[in-house]
RNA sequence: CGGAAUGUGGCUCAACUUGGUUAGAGCGCUCGGUUCGGGACCGAGAGGUUCCGGGUUCGAAUCCCGGCAUUCCGACCA
């Protein structure tokens, strides 16, 4: 391509509207430019970007059995309804009413149209394992759309899906697609981490999560000392002390009023405390979805900590937030809650709490806080059965166990690339996506979805190497072209003619690449050429032609050689396929 | 949805506090000339609903009210 008929626009100066690095780099190559809040358009280069990635994602699903197709992204809402989903995703979910008055959805994800796909085709267990995927354009009506391409209402998503008879042949199948995950980011040259995640929304029965360090990302992640081990901080576990709910003295505790005073930091300001000084408390019910609460439990953390409802979860299962009636029902007042007095089947206290030598709790009356509250005043007036454990997230400095080792904690924030769930039956119980097995019987599908946010992919490798300058692209691989050729001067008709020559040949060669052909100083290409980072610069000018030689930059290494001209061609093509 | 900030040629900004000539600068763009390996120089030129609506005033980019948009923090999030 010939820079002069190209439409890549640089820019000189950092765009107000973008803070982080990767927005600011995207904007500034000529990469994207914003239409409005969370969409954004893709030029020439970004696209090209955007293509390596997806042609990286696709040899690797191709690699592994996963066949591609093409689902619309236009939804009837009684899909989701027949799953539950509509009122799940809610507000996140892009709505309208068609000229027939039938209400329909922009597809944020596809389970339940791949779920429908699969009940009409899948009939018996001879088709499966079957694995289906698409690279395709998703929506979702973030609240707060962020950081240009990485929280954006509009983007690029690879979902597959898989279907099976068993839960055995779908481990396999997620184990194949979780190393063809490996491969994927490992070519896009990304320092990433498989975590262990709560499948969350998505449901079913385990999830992990390819991230990749960098504060532009969303995610709070704990990694294990210097390893490679990383997880979320809600679901790494620390080392506990063993404290016992137990003391002595106590009862000198008073009531304050704290009006208007329900979030920790309110209450601070009323009282002229710090957060560590207060005691959340936290109310769930035990309830099987869309019905009565069966019990109601409290959990307790420092005001500076958050409830890790996974780990709750884990020591008392089937556990949503209380509603409000449940709330006042349990003797409390909703944010005034304390432990003093509340009627619950049960107190789940974190550890630290028990270290607090005097706690500020909500009085479970509207408008008033007790104060001076010691672990000895806890075990007198707790009557309900109370299990002291590890219930918040982890903080940066906490000591984790895991397998038995401990480790500091150290926390990170990540972007999310990808993400693989086991669903088994989630979807296809509900919407009755049945398969006969060999004895002759219908069963439910079972089965997996994989999900790779594709221009996060761009982001992502931009955030992790690149600098003011510009970008540094971790894998040629990805690089909107290959090969720069800058031509110092087009005004210089031998010189002209030699760089064509080298565009000619390095093009029939097959190679990307990008001649800046351009009426323009010298200067000017090379800051845009360090913007763009495109990983092999040639560089030829007056000077070098006349000696027969032009100048190579590997902006990998970054290593610049004196080529003479005669070698040129295989000496580029050779660095390009090292 | 709460908190904060911003909105002026294509871009980055000034003028706003304290209302007062024809709203400026740099970059970019067009034309002419010089230059030609790190955003070079000289000359000429085009380009504006100062986000929108209302109000105050002799007079509003500037003050007041309402709205919209964008960004950041929070809440939320496959």
């Amino acid at each position: 391509m010939r820079y002069s008929r190209l439409l890549l626009p640089t820019l000189k100066e950092n765009p107000q509207d973008a803070e982080t690095i990767s927005h600011r780099l995207m904007l500034r190559a000529g990469l994207i430019r914003k239409l409005a809040s969370g969409t954004y358009s893709y030029l020439p280069a970004g696209r090209r970007a955007l293509s390596k990635a997806e042609r990286i994602v696709r040899e690797e699903m191709d690699k592994v059995g996963a066949l591609e197709i093409l689902m619309p992204a236009i939804h009837p809402a009684d899909l989701w309804k027949e799953t539950g989903r509509f009122e799940i995703m809610g507000e996140d979910m892009i709505q309208f009413e068609d000229r027939h008055g039938k209400l329909n959805v922009l597809g944020p994800t596809h389970e339940e149209i791949i779920t429908d796909l699969a009940r009409h085709e899948v009939r018996s267990y001879r088709q499966l394992p079957m694995v289906l995927y698409q690279i395709q354009t998703k929506f979702r009506d973030e609240m707060r759309p962020r950081a240009g391409v990485i929280r954006s209402r509009e983007f690029i998503m690879k979902d597959a899906y898989s279907f099976h008879a068993t839960a055995e042949c779908l481990d396999r199948t997620y184990d194949h697609m979780r190393e063809a995950y490996r491969r994927i980011f490992t070519r896009c040259g990304l320092k990433f981490y498989v975590v262990q995640a709560d499948p969350g929304a998505m449901g079913g029965s385990g999830s992990q999560e390819f991230v990749l360090f960098s504060n532009a990302g969303e995610d709070r992640m704990v990694q294990f000392g210097e390893t490679d081990q990383v997880m979320s901080a809600e679901m790494a576990g620390r080392k506990l002390k063993g404290l016992k709910l137990a003391g002595e003295g106590g009862a000198n505790f008073k009531e304050l009023d704290t009006p208007n005073a329900s979030s920790v930091e309110a209450v601070c300001a009323a009282l002229k405390a710090k957060p560590i000084h207060l005691v959340k408390t936290m109310i769930f019910a035990v309830a099987k979805p869309g019905e009565a609460a069966t019990r109601i439990i409290a959990a307790l953390v420092r005001g500076t900590d958050e409830v890790s409802e996974w780990k709750l979860r884990k020591a008392c299962p089937g556990i949503r937030l209380a509603t409000r009636d449940e709330i006042e029902a349990a003797g409390s007042a909703f944010g005034y809650s304390g432990p003093l007095g509340l009627k619950v089947d049960q107190m789940f206290i974190d550890e630290d709490v028990l270290a607090m030598p005097k706690m500020i709790i909500g009085a479970n009356k509207r408008d008033k806080h007790i104060v001076g509250v010691t672990v000895a005043d806890l075990q007198k007036s707790i009557s309900c059965p109370v299990q002291i454990g590890d219930f918040r997230g982890a903080n940066d400095g906490d000591t984790g166990v895991m397998d038995g080792r401990e480790e500091t904690l150290h926390l990170k924030t990540a972007i999310e690339l990808g993400h693989i769930f086991k669903l088994n039956i989630r979807y296809s119980e509900p919407m009755q996506a049945r398969f006969m097995d060999e004895t002759g019987a219908e069963k439910p599908l079972i089965m997996g979805c994989y999900g790779i946010g594709v221009n996060r992919i761009i982001a992502a490798a931009i955030e992790q190497s690149s600098t003011d300058q510009g970008i540094k692209w971790p894998s040629i691989a990805l690089a909107p072209y290959e090969v720069l050729l800058l031509t110092t001067s087009v005004n210089d008709a031998e010189l002209t003619k030699a760089s064509q020559q080298i565009y000619e040949e390095l093009k029939s060669k097959n190679c990307d690449i990008l001649w800046d052909d351009r009426d323009a100083s010298a200067g000017i290409k090379f800051n845009d050429a360090d913007l763009l980072g495109i990983p092999i610069r040639i560089t030829l000018g007056p000077k070098g032609l006349k000696a027969g030689e032009a100048e190579v930059k590997d902006l990998r290494t970054p290593q610049t050689h004196q080529v003479p001209l005669a070698g040129l061609i295989s000496f580029v093509t050779n660095l390009l396929s090292s």
